[in-house]
This record gives C-alpha cells, structure tokens and sequence, in this order.
DNA sequence: AGCACGCCGACT
DNA sequence: GTCGGCGTGCTC
C-alpha cells in the first residue's frame, strides 16, 4: 500500500501544511511527486485538488482517518506543477523537508478580508432601498443589519447635506449571509474589487533609451541571436560597476517581453533602491512589477497573482522573486550575482544562482548573470565553458580607477604609531578636509563586533549557552550590557573578569564607534555620520544617513559592509579601509574570496564623480594575493591564484563539499552519533572526509553541535550520502534525541 | 476555504 | 422552548 503526502492549498492558511492519502493500486503508475489528484477533503468529501509532495510505504497516522485519492488530474496548472518540481528539485538537493521547499516556492497567502474591498450600493431607489432594509431587519434583527442601518442613516444625512456618496463603502466586516439575502431580494448589489498596492509606482514616466555603446550591443546581439534560434544557456557579463549593466539587461528583457515572454529581474535587497527600480518603470512602464521586504506578506502575494494572471511581464526584486509564478518565463538576470544574499539562510538553504538555473532549464528560460566581482562558482563554470562569458571593462562616464595606496600595519606598529590609523591614512584625511572632500572610512566587520576579554588571563567572557563571547552593547559612550547575539542571553557589564577577578577587561576589536571616537580626537571639528547594523535602526535609516552624507551634512562616513554596495556618492575621493585583512581569518574557504570583493567594492567608492579617488588599504597581510589583486583591481589573476588553491584543496566550485551538522542536548549522544556518520561516510571510496570535530560554534542555547565535512567531485553522490545517512538514523532509534542538518557548499 | 458543532440572544 | 446567527475549530 502507497500512501501520498497531498498539499491541497498552500495560499490559505491553515491548509498550509500536508493530508496523507492512500493511493488507489491501479494509479499506483500514474502518479509521482508532484502530480496533480483529485481528493475528498473535509466532513463533506467535497472534491478538491492537491499536489502530491511525499510518497511512502507506511502512513503517518491512524490508517481508519485516512482516504484514498479519487483521480489523478492529467495536467496542473502550468506555473504552479513547475514550481512544485522546482521544490522537489530544491528538497533532493540541498537537504530540505519538502514542506520548507514548498513554503520557499509558494508563499502563503493573507486573509481574504484584508484583500478585498466591498462596495455596498443600492440597486433601487434610496428611500425605496430604506423602507425595504426596515422591513428586512424586523426579520432579521442582528447586529450587522443595525450596522447596516446606522450606515444607511449615514448616508441619509449627508445626502441631505447636499454630499452625494452614491453608494456606500463598507470597510467593517460583513455578515455574508445577511448581505446575501439583501443582495437576492435586489435591495442592494456587492462589488468586491481586489486592490493592489505597490508603493514604488508613482506618477508618470519618460522614455529613456538609451544608445548602448560598440560592447553593450554585441552582448545584446549575441543572447538575443541564441535566444531567437531557440538556444537557451547561462551568460556571465564581468562588469566593473558603472560599466552599464543595467542597459545590457533592459535591451534584452525588451525583446523577451516583445516575444510574449516574462522576465525576472534579481537584486540584492541592499540594492533595491528607487533609482534602480525607476529605470525599469521609465522604460517598461506599469508591466514591472516590484518585490520588496517592506511588502506585507499579502502585498507581495498580491504581485504574485499579477504575474499569474499576466497583467505584468517583469518582476523584480530579492532572491524570493526567482518564484515568481509566470507562465511563459523567458528570462531570469541575476545582478550582482556574487551577493551573499543569493544564499538563503533558512531551510531549505539554496542558492538563487543554482535554483534559478535549474528554474531556467525546467521552462526554457536564458539567464544572464552580472557582476564585477564574479563568485568563484560562476567565473570557474564561465572559463570552462558552461557559462558564456562577456566583459564590459569601460566605466560608462569615463571615470578613472582610483590611486591604492597598502599600509602594512606591522611598520606602523613599528614607528610607534599605535592609533587606528596610519601616517598615510590622517594626511590624505587631513587633505579632504582641507579640500572640502569627503571621505569614507570602512570597516570590514560587523557592528562592534569586539569581544570583552580580559587582559590578565586572555579570556573573552562568553555566553554559557552558547560557544560564542558576548557582545558589548552600548549606551551613552559606555559599555552598558553584554548579549549573546545568538541566543539573547544578558547581563550587565561586570565590574572585574569572572575567570580571574581583574579589573583590566575592556573591548578587544575594532567598532565603528572606536574609530569615530578616534576621529572625533584627531580632527575636533570634523562631521562623521556612522552606520552599522546595530546603531541603524531599520532600512529607512540607512537610506536617511546616506542621503544625509550625499547632502554633504558630515565630512566623513564610518561604517561596515553596508556603505560599500551600490551607492554612488561623487564628492567622495578618499575611502581608507582600517583593516582588510580581517575578513581572511575567518576560517572559511570563502574568506579570501570575500576579502577580494569587500575591497574591490570599497576601493570602487573613491573618485566616482570626475575627481580622482585615493584609496588607503590599511592590512597585516600586505603580501596577500587577495589584497594585492583587490587593490589592482584585477579579478582576473585573483581567479587564478583562487582557484589553484581551490584545486589544491578540494573545495567548490572545482569539488563540492557536504557540511553534516550533528547535535543533541546530550553531547555524548551528538559525538556516538557524528562518529556513525563519519564511517557511514568513508564508506564511499569517492568521498573525502573530515571530522568528527566541534562545529565553529560548538554549543548553542545548550544545544552541542558537532560536524562531519564530506569532499567530493560528485555532487549527486554527496546526495546520495544524505539520503543514506537520514535513513540511518531514522532506523535507529538511539539516537532519537540528536538531530542532523546538511549544507552543501557552505561554511559559515 | 468550507463545513459542523455549539453557544447565546430573539421570538412564537 | 425553539430558531438561527455567528464564533471556533477541524479537515488526512
């Protein structure tokens, strides 16, 4: 006996979750993952259709409640079987439960009373109307019809008052089944108007082609030439900023949409501003639609019932816009495709790039994939061929690349000069002061992400529930509160360290708030603005500071990862970066590949207007190939370097690597059990393996997290490996209390 | 979402 | 005491 999981409505709530069937013997073959059926729901058995997502050979519940599926639909809905493949694909290959991929692919939808509007209006005469609602309410005395009235009388003394509404707006909940027996005696008629609300389409909009330049027209040329014989693949444009990407991509979404085709335009969240978005209503018009994260659940399940009815063809937003549900989807662009948002975080935890690929592949869509700083993934599958690779080299404006200057950190420390900047770093600082400049400080870490430690025994103080030491939070200059960032845990800033009773503890690492401080007493009178994610509250605030800098209201702007995407601010000519080299040390096997962005996107602030840009790379590790190439500006013999060692060491994109997280309260049960799936795993001659080892972060909220790492050039055998494992430990009871993750390609 | 169950006010 | 609206909770 077969028994289906079945989702029969993902867009209301309370359905949002499965019903186990048994599937009848004779359409045993008809049907699989994803197939369409027919089945009885409810007291009523009334007929309704759902997704297959799970098959198994034992049911999950009581087999007396369970019922058997009706009939198996030949064909879903185009849109929605794609995107339920899509989310199969997403569970086989990234480890997910298919209910966290189907939640990704298909959002859930609001209540229906938030959506839809009723207009209430009279059919008849109003004074007619009146006498008709009198005598239906001595039938039917309830509180809605006296509502009802009071609004009639409403209408009444305004009508009076000469003001004609004409029809009433009833915005208050409505009794169905009173309003229904008004409507069939024709007393009054219900108009129910879905509304839309999007708040970047504002007033009108101009005509903006622009004239692409000799390279823009020959990537155009070039999709657009595959694109019409029908071939679809994957294009990389390599592309410093300012080289007019943009252009590229709209040209070519002008011909997909012109084949009645839709497209999907991908953007980093941080770079979804109105200036980027404005430039697709200039030129496409009311057909764009946007997704953003200040879009209510509803609001962006609104734009998504757009897409499917086909009133737009273009949709654009953050990685959650790649399940757009268009019928006909032609193209998909993924703009700064190195973005670490791509990466989704929660279960399932895919990648945009991928997914989106595979997306393309299922519907017969191209994808063009841009950045300045490619990630190692696309530009190693672009040099081998799988990708086709363009490259737009010229600054659009003609502005020039900025003079880099690299301190080594070590000889200032050797002059005596123990401040937080360099010689070089306050006499360029000095000169923009001066010269009525601005400057941008960066700093290539988190918030104040210092630790408190001690200085007589070297201790950090850390969280007791979780691995990790706890962060300082500030308030009125002073160090406040201690709080662990992962599970809350707090306390107040104790007065002597609790391992050694010191009284020499203080903030170790550099905070954006320390370098203000040390600016403020360098320069007395000069204006800073900061910016990190724990001083900013919310996007609106970055978006006001940085405006504010723009206005040119501080003379310099202190901040972390954030000040460095996407913003153009042309009086800017100096950008110092304190410390570059902090990012290498993580211990991930990314960390030189974002160390060559951070610094090549910070170094791309300085001198974006017709003034030259200086930049001050302040770094321990002068010699690192990712500095040297950063400071260069030379992605290319960065690649190289990169993926030699890459190569060398077995990790993606050249081999791919499966990241097994055990854990458990019980630690002795997390470490038998990391130790079964370490020997599971050599089981495959194929598969490289590491571990057992603590996880980085080895406890949290009491929780002991241990990892096994697996290498391999197969990345479907890495699949199979999962699978295996999860049958393992379902079969073995043991370890009941323990649970396992899988991450494939990431290191955190 | 749709449907049953059950509570409570209105009315023969 | 009965009728029916309306809130609540469940649906494999």
């Amino acid at each position: 006996m077969l028994f289906a999981d079945i989702i029969i409505d993902i867009s209301v709530k309370n359905l949002d979750k499965t019903f186990q069937y048994s599937v009848p013997s004779e359409i045993e073959n008809d049907i699989s993952i994803g197939s369409l059926v027919q089945i009885p729901f409810g007291n009523g058995n009334r007929p309704l259709k759902g997704y297959i997502v799970n098959l198994s050979e034992k049911p999950s519940l009581d087999i007396s409640k369970i019922k058997s599926i009706i009939s198996v639909e030949k064909q879903g809905v185009v849109a929605e079987s794609h995107l339920l493949s899509l989310a199969g694909w997403i569970k086989q290959n990234y480890g997910s439960t298919m209910n966290d991929a189907i939640r990704a692919v298909m959002p859930v939808k609001r209540e229906i009373k938030e959506k839809v509007v009723k207009t209430v209006f009279p059919l008849v005469d109003k004074k007619q109307m009146k006498a008709l609602i009198e005598e239906f309410a001595k039938k039917h005395n309830t509180a809605r019809v006296r509502v009802l009235k009071c609004l009639l009388e409403l209408d009444e003394v305004l009508y009076n008052k000469g003001i004609d509404y004409g029809f009433i707006i009833k915005e208050l909940k409505v009794s169905k089944t009173v309003i229904d027996g008004l409507k069939q005696k024709n007393i009054i008629g219900i108009e129910s108007a879905k509304k839309y609300r999007n708040p970047f389409i504002k007033g009108t909009f101009t005509e903006n082609k622009h004239m692409l330049n000799e390279t823009q027209q020959y990537i155009k040329d070039s999709i657009l030439s595959d694109f019409n014989k029908g071939i679809r693949k994957t294009y990389l444009i390599h592309g410093v900023t300012g080289s007019g990407k943009t252009e590229v991509y709209m040209s070519v979404i002008d011909d997909v949409v012109a084949h009645q085709k839709q497209a999907i335009v991908l953007i980093p969240e941080i770079a979804l501003t109105f200036q980027t978005v404005s430039r697709f209503y200039n030129r496409f018009g009311t057909r764009v639609s946007v997704i953003h994260s200040r879009l209510s659940d509803g609001e962006r399940y609104d734009q998504f019932v757009r897409a499917k009815e086909g009133s737009i063809d273009i949709m654009i937003g953050p990685r959650s816009a790649l399940f757009t549900p268009f019928k006909n989807l032609g193209l998909i662009v993924i703009d700064e495709e190195h973005e670490t948002s791509y990466q989704s975080e929660m279960p399932p935890k895919y990648h945009t790039r991928e997914v989106a690929i595979h997306r393309a592949e299922m519907t017969g869509a191209s994808v063009i994939l841009g950045s300045a700083t490619p990630s190692l993934e696309a530009y190693y599958r672009a040099v081998n061929g799988e990708y086709k690779l363009f490259k737009l080299e010229k600054r659009a404006g003609g502005a020039m690349l900025p003079d880099v200057y690299i301190v080594d950190l070590r000889e200032e420390f050797a002059k005596k000069n123990y401040s937080i900047f360099s010689e070089k770093l306050s006499s360029l600082i000095k000169e923009r002061l001066i010269k009525h400049e601005q400057t941008i400080i960066f700093i290539n870490r988190r918030g104040y992400a210092g630790s408190i430690s001690c200085r007589q025994c070297g201790k950090a103080i850390g969280c007791p529930h979780c691995s990790v030491s706890l962060k300082p939070h500030i308030y009125k200059g002073s160090v406040s509160r201690l709080k662990c960032h992962f599970c809350g845990y707090e306390i107040p800033m104790p007065d002597v360290c609790p391992t050694c009773g010191s009284k020499y503890i203080d903030i170790f690492g550099i905070g954006t708030q320390q370098v203000e401080e040390a600016i403020k007493k360098n320069f007395p009178c000069v204006r800073t603005l900061r910016m990190d994610a724990d001083t900013t509250g919310g996007k609106e605030g970055h978006s006001k500071i940085l405006e504010r800098f723009k206005n040119g209201e501080a003379d310099i702007l202190i901040g972390t990862q954030m000040i460095v995407k996407g913003h153009d601010f042309p009086n800017v000519t100096l950008v110092g970066i304190i410390a570059a080299d902090l990012s290498l040390n993580t211990g991930d096997y990314r960390a030189s590949e974002r160390t060559y962005q951070l610094i090549a996107q910070a170094a791309g602030r300085a001198g974006r207007g017709n003034k030259k840009g200086e930049v001050v790379l302040q770094t321990y590790q002068p010699e690192h190939y990712s500095i040297i190439c950063a400071a260069r500006q030379d992605y290319e013999s960065f690649y190289k370097q990169e993926i030699v060692i890459r190569q060398m060491l077995q990790y993606p994109p050249v081999s791919n690597i499966l990241g097994i997280l055990v854990f458990s309260k019980n630690e002795e049960n997390a470490s038998k059990l990391a130790i079964e799936v370490s020997e599971l795993t050599k089981k495959y001659e194929m598969i490289t393996v590491l571990g057992p080892t603590d996880a980085p972060i080895a406890k949290a909220k009491d929780i002991y997290r241990k990892m096994v790492y697996g290498k391999c050039f197969s990345y479907s055998v890495l699949c199979s490996v999962k699978d295996c494992i999860e049958d393992f430990k379902e079969k073995d009871t043991k370890y009941n209390d323990c649970g396992i993750n899988f991450e494939f390609n990431m290191t955190r």
